[in-house]
DNA sequence: CCGCTGGAAGCACCA
DNA sequence: TGTGGTGCTTCCAGC
């Protein structure tokens, strides 16, 4: 594919293509798209880009970052039948460069050869899903011929020999390697084997060809990101349409290749997405972000939208797969959308909920528990809201006339940053109870929902087609680079996205995150949860009385208040009384305990949960316990908060204080918070990309929130998110500095290289600041998703904690406390989540130093 | 018939 | 090594 000389790729990948890296696509398994060199690029011009570039898994000189697979796509010519991409691509001969993409490395999703869990994570690479880091290679195409051959089908007319070849050396061919390419659904289904074989090696049965007691237990056909063999075929062609059509692996190969160019990954092939939900995702293929220039000379359109693109630029013909179109095309799509393009930020980075006058507010928040369903259940409905009804979103600030998209993603709720859940997808709903529009594209294995935000709405969107999907945890945690696990991981946070074009051609980018919801049956049933507090700090000297309010609250439910040394241990543990007269199933009222330490300097940072007997502990809820001469800062109560009124005081928290499950807050800002403008992720062609610092804040902030702690609230207006925790400034943007959160001690580590190790490669050039600010947003997993260091999966029983102490530390708060730790290994299986990630991402962090050194 | 729900069985893992 | 508890996933029945 070539593009007129003036026309560009809003992708970042521009410069740094050689056409050395171009490879037949026959030899070698390399996607490689021709582009003519966008003239008005220049790695110099927007470093972002640059990073982007980078993110996307290629070298500065276009080489693969890493030893990855590759798939290479010619745009045609290369194939026996050309004609139809000659007229339906003509844009494709002009053919100046090379862009070779660089895939995932490894197997992706679910390499046929490793068998063991164990040894699916201990070679993970640098890369999770949705994240920036994979961005480019993200696409998770199991390319590798050892792997699943499903992929090649994607990208090459031999693919399916490649694929025979494959089924029968791949010890998991099964279901999962099953010729589905050349099957309708339903001889697919018939010919699927029961479950996938366990990740854990004899977890699970694994039946070819149907085990008996199995009616079709698909191996995860659908999701199963990267398992499959249909996950290939993903660019909506029709089962029985894709093999004998010789045009299609082309188109295929062009569509996945521009996929793949796109930068925040639109790029995954059909990964993870189930068969089921993959039917209704016939956008993916087109939902190209591609970017024209104004002033192409092949178009008059500034922009190649998922309809035209699908439908023009593409010889794939509609009806091919038709079929897959459950629902009409909503009119809202069929019209070029001016957000779309490839800069926009990937999913893991950490968005602002406002910038300058937009704001974008979870009007309505999720109930606290959805039973999501699995791939084998059938849908269980919409998300709700707590009052009847559904979320609510509503975008303010926004005059022009022009509607925008609001995103959708499930996103993960523990303590981390905010990055897309691995093991649960949105799920789009459609029948006659939904009347909201929607549709699915998908963005680096993790789906997303695309909802028209309408001016004549008020941008204003009822969020009822939201459902939520459950990926089985063998699936998932056998991943190349996934780091996750799913037991007990099974707190989700809607995340909601908007991407603004502004005049001056830059896009702001906002991002709103609901409240947690649980999503399992039996968690839902008994672990308690805590969906509000009264207070966020309090005296050292105790006796505040904290209502929380929440689920599963029992008579004998316990209230523990917990300090956590850096590595995990508990260097503190206080049993708070708990008013049994008081109690409901749904609220608590408890009397804060006194803290060990009775002339602490500074704000100290503990954790409190609910128990209500063993294993059934809720989350940690934080607390900080202030200096005497500190006003203790309570939180905003709610109207319908129907608690007893302990707070006496009615003060907004600041914003540092927040907490993930605490819808509470006062929408204004603090009066300590400058106008919360901290700068949403702008793109091209002035990108204005917000990322750590490693230069500490000034924030006036009182607590020391968690670096990783991205509650709704957090990014919401008034506060700040603490992800945005470091701006190298520009001048112009100097006020904004008071309004970032301090960076943690922690935090500041991984900002050294944040997208530059992780998103650029060696040897590119940092980001350079604009004339305005420039904040570079962390990509969470820098944090969150150790990769690429053969480290082992954040196993439960690894002993390994780290901890939060240098979280608990306000910049002003005294040196480590030096204490003795306390052994808990009962505690393992509640932070091990939270802590031997950490410990792994810190090992991660260095790692990418290394690297980029 | 299909989508949605609630409940629970069966299995695997772990203490 | 056996056993019970726990969590995950699938299945079923009802609306």
């Amino acid at each position: 594919i070539d593009f007129p000389p003036n026309a560009s790729l809003s992708l970042p990948l521009s410069s740094p293509c050689h056409p050395i890296q171009y490879h037949s696509l026959q030899t070698s398994p390399s996607i490689s798209v021709s582009i003519s060199q966008p003239p008005s690029f220049s790695p110099h011009e927007d470093m972002a880009s640059v990073a982007y570039y980078h993110s996307s898994g290629s070298g500065p000189n276009g080489a693969p970052a890493l030893e990855s697979p590759r798939i290479e796509i010619t745009a045609y010519g290369q194939f026996p039948d050309t004609e139809v991409e000659e007229s339906s691509v003509p844009v494709a001969k002009r053919v100046n460069s090379i862009v070779t993409l660089t895939l995932p490395s490894g197997e992706g999703y679910r390499d046929p050869t490793c068998l063991s869990p164990a040894s699916s994570v201990s070679s993970r690479s640098c890369h999770s899903e949705a994240s920036s880091y994979e961005s480019g290679y993200s696409c998770n195409y199991d390319n590798s011929p050892q792997n699943s051959p499903w992929q090649s089908p994607c990208v090459s007319p031999k693919g399916s020999s490649l694929m025979s070849g494959a089924l029968s050396a791949s010890p998991r061919h099964s279901p999962t390697g099953s010729p589905r390419a050349s099957m309708t659904d339903d001889s697919w289904a018939g010919s699927r084997s029961s479950r996938p074989s366990s990740p854990c090696g004899g977890k699970r049965k694994c039946s070819f060809n149907g085990g008996a007691s199995h009616k079709f237990r698909p191996c995860s056909p659908n999701l199963s990101p990267g398992l499959s063999p249909h996950t290939s075929p993903r660019l909506s062609v029709t089962d029985d349409t894709w093999l004998p059509n010789t045009n299609q692996y082309t188109n295929s190969a062009i569509v996945a290749a521009i996929n793949a160019l796109s930068t925040d990954g639109m790029s995954d092939l059909g990964e993870g997405i189930p068969l089921k939900t993959r039917k209704t995702s016939v956008d993916h293929s087109a939902s190209l972000s591609l970017k024209i220039e104004p002033g192409g000379e092949d178009t008059g359109s500034a922009e190649l939208c998922h309809e035209d693109y699908a439908t023009s630029r593409l010889p794939f013909k509609k009806e091919n797969y038709a079929s897959f179109l459950d629902v009409p095309q909503h009119p809202f799509w069929s019209k070029p959308k001016p957000y779309i393009s490839p800069s926009l930020p990937a999913l893991d980075w950490q968005l602002p909920s406002s910038s300058g006058p937009y704001s974008l507010q979870i009007e309505v928040q999720p109930k606290s528990h959805h039973r999501a369903h699995y791939e084998t259940e059938g849908s269980r409905g919409a998300v709700k809201a707590l009052a009847g009804g559904h979320p609510v979103v509503q975008l303010h600030g926004y005059v022009e006339s022009e509607p925008l998209t609001l995103q959708l993603f499930i996103g993960t709720a523990d303590d981390r940053l905010l990055r897309p859940h691995a093991f649960y997808q949105v799920h789009r709903i459609t029948g006659k109870t939904v009347s909201t529009p929607s549709h699915e594209v998908m963005q680096a294995n993790t789906k997303v929902l695309e909802i028209p935000l309408l001016p004549e709405s008020n941008m204003r969107a009822i969020i009822d087609c939201a459902g939520i999907l459950k990926l089985r945890n063998s699936d998932i945690e056998l991943r190349k680079g996934e780091t996750d696990i799913g037991r007990k991981n099974t707190r989700v946070r809607m995340v909601f996205r908007v991407h603004i074009n502004q005049p001056n051609g830059r896009t702001v980018s906002l991002q709103a995150a609901s409240n947690p919801i649980e999503c399992s049956q039996r968690s839902a049933q008994e672990l308690p949860l805590v969906d509000r507090q009264s207070m966020e700090s309090g005296s050292t000297s105790g006796g505040d009385r904290m209502a929380l309010s929440g689920h599963n609250f029992q008579p004998d439910s316990k209230v523990v208040f917990v300090e956590k040394a850096q590595d995990g241990h508990h260097i503190w543990e206080m049993e708070a009384k708990v008013d049994k007269d008081s109690f409901k199933p749904t609220s608590l009222l408890v009397e804060v305990p006194p803290y060990r330490n009775q002339r602490i300097s500074s704000p100290v940072q503990v954790n409190f949960y609910i128990c209500n007997g063993k294993r059934k502990r809720s989350q940690y809820q934080r607390f900080t316990y202030l200096p005497p001469n500190v006003p203790t800062i309570k939180t905003e109560p709610h109207d319908d908060y129907d608690l007893p009124p302990v707070c006496a005081q009615r003060r907004p928290p600041p914003p540092s204080l927040t907490l993930p499950p605490k819808p509470f807050y006062a929408p204004q800002a603090p009066p300590t918070m400058p106008t919360p403008d901290h700068r949403a992720y702008a793109t091209s062609p002035q990108r204005l990309v917000t990322r750590p610092s490693p230069l500490p804040c000034t924030s006036p902030s009182r607590g020391n929130p968690k670096v990783h702690d991205l509650s709704p609230t957090h990014l919401s207006p008034q506060g700040l998110s603490p992800g945005i925790t470091g701006i190298s400034l520009g001048p112009s943007t100097a006020p904004h500095v008071s309004a970032i959160q301090p960076t943690p001690a922690r935090y500041q580590q991984s900002v050294l290289y944040p997208p530059t190790g992780a998103s650029s490669p060696p040897g590119s050039h940092p980001p350079t600041p604009n004339s305005t600010a420039e904040l570079v947003f962390a990509p969470s997993h820098s944090l969150a998703r150790p990769a690429g260091t053969g480290q082992a999966p954040a196993l439960p029983k690894a002993p390994a904690r780290s901890g939060s102490s240098p979280l608990l530390q306000d910049e002003g708060a005294p040196a480590l406390l030096s204490v003795s730790i306390k052994q808990e290994p009962q505690e393992l299986d509640q932070i091990y989540l939270d802590d031997v990630n950490m410990e792994l991402n810190n090992i991660y962090i260095y790692i990418c130093v290394c690297v980029c050194v």
